[in-house]
DNA sequence: AATGAATGAGTTTTCATTCAT
DNA sequence: TATGAATGAAAACTCATTCAT
């Protein structure tokens, strides 16, 4: 009677006109594709592909290259802030909350190599998408306090130094993960092992826990 | 008095037909290029043009643009380790030693941001470049052999835990420093300061070398 | 009466965005120029120019260059077998028959320059293109089947050789007129004549039939 | 106590100077490689690497690619015409004197695949090198005065038509070998046999012997 | 005579982006 | 919203030829 879809349509399901789904298709595979090629190395082509859509679909809910990978850097930031809102340390003795936090760290970059990679390109273009990004300028990070936090319930406690950097205990927290992540390849290739083996993950996540909790403990004689 | 060519000139100035020289100008001006935009992001053209030759000597002296990165690897790689060779790490006693070397990791990231640029390429392509090339195979870095040796020796000076993984160590010494420079510009504009100032500059590298020495002081109550 | 675009205007008159139209002409004009170069020696630049069409286009339609020729070379072999198709030799007496096929086929080459060298780069190439065509693979040529049928016909007749193999006098046909053509501008500067003129490809044309027709008369005294 | 070369010399002996010599490896190298790839395909890098010798070297002996075509160009005819020189056919009866011609003629185009190639190529050319070149010019073929001689003798003795044009005799002949030669691999890919194999080549060899004196019986009921 | 370096003008191909439907 | 065609600008790489030694 009239022609509205699925009438007896016998045309290819292919869910037509979900533009929400489509915005989410086309970033996921920007993602993937950043995280591997970088900004400069990846093809809007490709990233059409990966999302099954049509490309100039990218110049319709994007607006160009750039504005998409803005938009990839988003999500991630987007994705790491939400997980770290949720760790709730306060709940916990300084040290079992310090090891929380580092193991999340650690964890997150196990499992989002893609961050890892976006970083890199934003980086290397000076941070550029990120300051142009209210979006993410926005998405403070609580690890910061969080850090500062348990750093000086630890000193109260006795457990931790009191004379750490909060910034910087973050940067080395981080850091400790990130590199080993980042530079698995090359290490592996210069230590002729595999640095991207469950085994050797797990004995790194285990050294930057104690590195990080052995480097934090209180200097003996010290008085607090 | 006039500066018609060659007049009593020991100046390099366009010596014409040197072709080690002009090996030299394009493997620094890869190195630069690279550092700035990634292999894929980085020009031929432009490579020749910083180095003031031709394009076509490019192909001449080093076959193409990904042989050309190749070089540039080892080129880099070539200087950290010659300046590693020269640490002399077995003259100091222990502390002292892994401050050195910890000190020494950071100053060299800090004066060759390129290499960061470049190790974080060679990541993405999954250290091909490194794998292909017996030259960088070749350059062991004598760093784990040190670090070994001096966490044993300070172990038996009583100064340094005895449970530490050399290859883990190496690695988060590095990663210390690693992280900071690679990071340098989302972190800055994250946190909202200037990390690449001098300032912040020499606050993390002291928190560098105090967070390592921290680490590896011996456990309390531990027999040693 | 003006030349305004669609008056009731039936010309393909730069029809925008007719795609068909688009291949065609690149087509024709890849034809045109792998006749006059080759493959090596055409250049795309060139066959878009012809084709009056933008270059990209031959990427966006074909593919590659090679890819052009070779849909090139689907068309030259699909134009000829068409025309075999339609030659009913059958219909009539065998040597009737039998100068029909000869003087088709030195015709078919005469009116079809491009056909000789088409099949002149092809051969350089060991037949690369014709064995990745499955196109051209499927179309079998129905000469063979008509000579042997002809050549069968003409023996029962006693009017020619019943000793002859179909494939070698195929081979032979086209041979007597392939060359002429092929070597037009050889023979003609050796021979110091032109045998391009219009006196000297007919004069050929009754040679080749004659020669042919002879050859296939019977043997005296054989009993076919 | 000098510097002379060869004095106690123990240098790689390669026969440095012999000008002849390197100019036959570079026509021989040049013949190779035209024949492969023809005048547009062809590489001078490859030609001198094929000689073994410096690439200047083409320059320095030939002038330029095209040049060094023209001369490939005379080397082979060279060795056609010299061979043609040396058949006397007046030796023999007109039918084996044909015979031999024919075998002569299709023997040699198998023995000079190069041949071929370089005559597809020249033809291509509109026989641009061969009208320039004096000394081609001035080879001129014994074979239309062998194959009027044998007709005319044929026909005397009554073995040979008495109305046939040796130009067109001569292109036949040529003709019915060099189109085997020419497309063997299109023909054997369209047929899917290997008419490359010594076995169809001998057949193909018969058979134009045998069509080819067919075709020049005299014709029954003339009055010779 | 011989060599390797150097060059200018191409040549294929790629790619972000826009157009027409 | 979605699609495939079309485009301009560039990019890697090639190549015949010349230069300096």
């Amino acid at each position: 009677m009239n022609d509205s879809p699925r009438m007896n349509d016998k045309r290819p399901a292919r869910q037509k006109r979900d533009p929400e789904a489509t915005r989410r298709a086309l970033l996921g595979a920007a993602i993937a594709e950043f995280a591997d090629k970088g900004l400069a190395g990846s093809r809007v082509d490709e990233i059409a592909q990966r999302a099954g859509v049509n490309k100039q679909l990218v110049y319709h809910h994007f607006g160009n290259k750039e504005d998409l990978f803005r938009a990839a850097l988003e999500q991630v930031y987007g994705e790491i802030r939400a997980r770290e809102q949720a760790l709730h340390l306060a709940d916990l003795p300084a040290v079992a909350a310090m090891e929380r936090l580092v193991g999340f760290s650690f964890d997150h970059l196990a499992e989002h190599p893609e961050l890892v990679a976006l970083l890199n390109d934003e980086n290397r273009h000076e941070a550029r998408h990120v300051k142009d990004s209210p979006q993410i300028q926005a998405m403070h990070s609580p690890l910061i306090v969080m850090i500062e936090e348990t750093l000086t319930r630890g000193a109260r406690e006795g457990v931790f130094r009191d004379d750490m950097d909060a910034i910087n205990v973050y940067i080395s927290i981080a850091g400790l993960a990130y590199f080993f992540f980042a530079n698995n390849h090359t290490l592996s290739a210069i230590f002729d092992t595999n640095l991207d083996s469950a085994r050797e993950v797990s004995r790194r996540r285990r050294h930057v826990i104690d590195f990080v909790l052995s480097a934090l403990r209180p200097v003996a004689g010290a008085t607090a």
